[in-house]
RNA sequence: GGGGGCGUAGCUCAGUUGGUUAGAGCGCCGGCCUGUCACGCCGGAGGUCGCGGGUUCGAGUCCCGUCGCUCCCGCCA
């Protein structure tokens, strides 16, 4: 069930654990101790499942041997707490159970203390899955009893460990940075907490540890490691919760392959820990521009193909008004060709639907009837040309089904990108067992926010720019934000990021002319980051770091379908608790020592 | 903030076109049972159909509202 452990140091209830023990010790002495998994009681003899954290072990009750613990033993019942001396006994072949790790042996009980009496639970523990959320949050001590989330807890410790080991071997420092502290502006909203010797006034719990990491570097120590609690007041999804944890890296004197080739070390450790398979190290790395381009994402699953393609060459001059009007309002004609199947009209209006989600005002599809004519309720708005020539760009051949839609770059590549990972789960186009991991690099620096009339930091602003060609870049390459890169990586798993850093910017003068771009004037910049600023004057040394998901990258490699079944306690998608019911309202005598009262 | 799904016994669910006393499996309780391991057999208890309102002779079923959980968009790495 779990890793394998150490027989625990004798005590006062058990010298072994249930499931560790093995034929080796038969006719021996054993004390064991835990929960009642299951009874089964045939009036005369009676077994029990012994559960411990390591598995279970069958207890049996003899009416003749042991009368005492035998007339004891009726009492039992599901998750009592017991502890049980007896002799370890090889079972008789018949008798053996191969789907028990312990199914070779028996416990034959000569004494049985019951330790504690249990309620019926409100849902089986010895099932798996099945039961609503809701209650087994609220019940979580009961849901963490059952096996897989045991094991998603167990994970969750190997892949830490793993990670720890790998940082330990090259010289990192574990170092804790605050959790009440001012807000770093990711972008995200803060949660405030009230300061009550300055009524009025609010810590932040930290969207991650980011200034403080660099002010590490900056004070010398040069390699740092944290594993992170960071807090997100946003809406929560299957891989977001508002509170999580990262492994928080940062390092001096380095450059984009510095961090890189580290993070490869840790997470190669890690995927062997688990025997995870993936490539070896070191894994590609493709721009974003290449990722949004091919595949609509700049997270992209490249497991399979339907990739994105340009259709604004082959329909330059169409008079298709829908594509005609896409093209010359600055917008796209993009196309993925899903190959030969048979779609009902039915399904095809779903995935028009799906689209619609991302904003897309509609999905064009085309059933690819021969070279240059296709079953598509446009076909008669284009020309056999133009047709042949959609057909050559998307590579498509007598029967494959093409999808196309026409929009602004980032609606079509969003809606696209999305449409191309619907159609590999609906048709499972995902090799079984194939995994990727890769690099994305050089996001955009900036994007422009039309409604505010100023630039965005894409990643955040301490983020170094770099050059379009990719180099970094200097003062007066800033004159120019819209062509700028940044020298940024997020790492891939199989279309989900998992991680992702940046080199930072050292130079004082670099990053006070990043925070003017951003609408951040000297003043503001000095408020906010005043701090930070002041490091900068004393000599930094260039550095970076990165953060890694290790929520979701624990249920990635435990093939969970969300972050929530890899954290002992988490909150529900709607930021609540149902185990301790927070948040919760507090008393009026509370508010008024923070100078608060409701609103 | 918006959209989809779900909410019926302790649990997982079924419940037809609105029609008698709302069902099943598991669990639970009682009885029997000495080699079971999802033990078996017999019997039994157990329901605010999430909540509130409406339509109707009649609502688990239809309508409106609301709450909770969940998936997604926005937001957020």
């Amino acid at each position: 069930m779990n890793e394998r452990m150490r027989a625990p140091r004798p005590n006062h209830y058990r010298d072994a654990w249930a499931g560790e023990l093995d034929a080796d010790r038969a006719g021996r002495e054993a004390r064991v101790a835990g929960w009642v998994h299951r009874r089964r009681d045939h009036g005369g003899l009676i077994f029990i499942d012994l559960r411990d954290r390591t598995g279970v072990l069958q207890l049996v009750f003899h009416p003749e041997t042991a009368a005492d613990a035998h007339a004891e033993a009726h009492k039992l019942r599901s998750e009592d707490v017991i502890t049980v001396t007896g002799e370890i006994r090889r079972r008789d072949p018949e008798n053996v159970n191969p789907n028990l790790s312990t199914g070779e042996i028996e416990l034959a009980v000569a004494a049985l203390e019951i330790l504690a009496d249990a309620e019926t639970p409100p849902f089986p523990i010895d099932e798996d899955g099945g039961v609503g959320e809701e209650l087994r949050l609220r019940h979580r001590t009961l849901d963490l009893r059952r096996a897989p989330m045991q094991e998603a807890i167990v994970l969750r410790h190997r892949i830490i460990r793993a990670m720890r080991t790998v940082l330990e071997e090259r010289d990192f420092l574990e170092i804790e940075t605050p959790y009440l502290t001012r807000s770093t502006p990711e972008g995200a909203r803060d949660f405030l907490v009230p300061a009550r010797m300055a009524p009025g006034s609010f810590y932040a719990l930290p969207q991650s540890p980011q200034l403080f990491k660099q002010l590490l570097m900056i004070g010398g120590l040069e390699r740092y490691y944290q594993i992170a609690r960071c807090f997100r007041d946003e809406d929560s999804r299957a891989d977001r919760l508002p509170e999580f944890t990262q492994l928080d890296i940062e390092m001096g004197f380095v450059e984009e392959d510095d961090v890189l080739e580290m993070m490869e070390a840790v997470m190669t450790a890690v995927f062997a820990t688990v025997e995870f398979p993936v490539p070896p190290a070191p894994w590609p790395r493709m721009t974003h521009a290449e990722a949004m381009s091919r595949f609509g994402s700049d997270r992209p699953d490249t497991r399979f193909g339907l990739e994105l393609h340009d259709l604004g060459g082959p329909l330059a001059h169409t008079d298709f008004k829908v594509f005609a009007s896409a093209l010359g309002s600055g917008g796209v004609v993009r196309g993925i060709n899903a190959g030969a199947r048979e779609l009902p009209r039915s399904e095809l209006d779903a995935l028009t639907d799906f689209v619609k989600r991302y904003g897309a005002k509609g999905l064009v599809w085309a059933f690819v009837e021969s070279a240059d004519a296709w079953r598509s309720p446009i076909a008669k708005f284009l020309s056999a040309a133009e047709i042949a020539a959609v057909n050559e760009r998307l590579q498509a051949s007598v029967g494959d089904v093409l999808f196309i839609v026409a929009d602004s770059a980032e609606v079509a590549l969003a809606s696209l990108g999305a449409l191309r990972v619907e159609l590999a789960r609906r048709f499972s186009l995902v090799p079984e067992g194939v995994h990727d991991v890769r690099w994305i690099v050089r996001f955009p620096m900036f994007q422009y926010s039309p409604e505010e009339k100023r630039w965005d930091a894409e990643h955040h602003p301490f983020t170094a720019p770099a050059t379009a060609a990719g180099d970094p870049a200097g003062l007066a390459d800033l004159d120019d934000p819209a062509t700028l890169l940044s020298r940024s990586y997020d790492l891939v798993l199989d279309g989900n990021e998992i991680g992702g850093g940046s080199i930072r910017n050292h130079r004082l003068d670099i990053q006070r002319r990043v925070f003017e771009l951003i609408g951040i004037d000297d003043e503001e910049a000095e408020a906010r980051f005043g701090f930070l600023l002041d490091a900068l004057r004393y000599g930094a040394p260039p550095h970076g770091g990165i953060a890694m998901g290790i929520d979701r990258i624990v249920a990635l490699l435990g093939g969970r379908e969300n972050i929530r079944e890899v954290i002992a306690f988490p909150k529900a998608t709607s930021g609540g608790d149902p185990l301790t019911g927070a948040p919760a309202p507090v008393d009026a005598g509370q508010l008024r020592e923070l100078g608060l009262k409701l609103a």
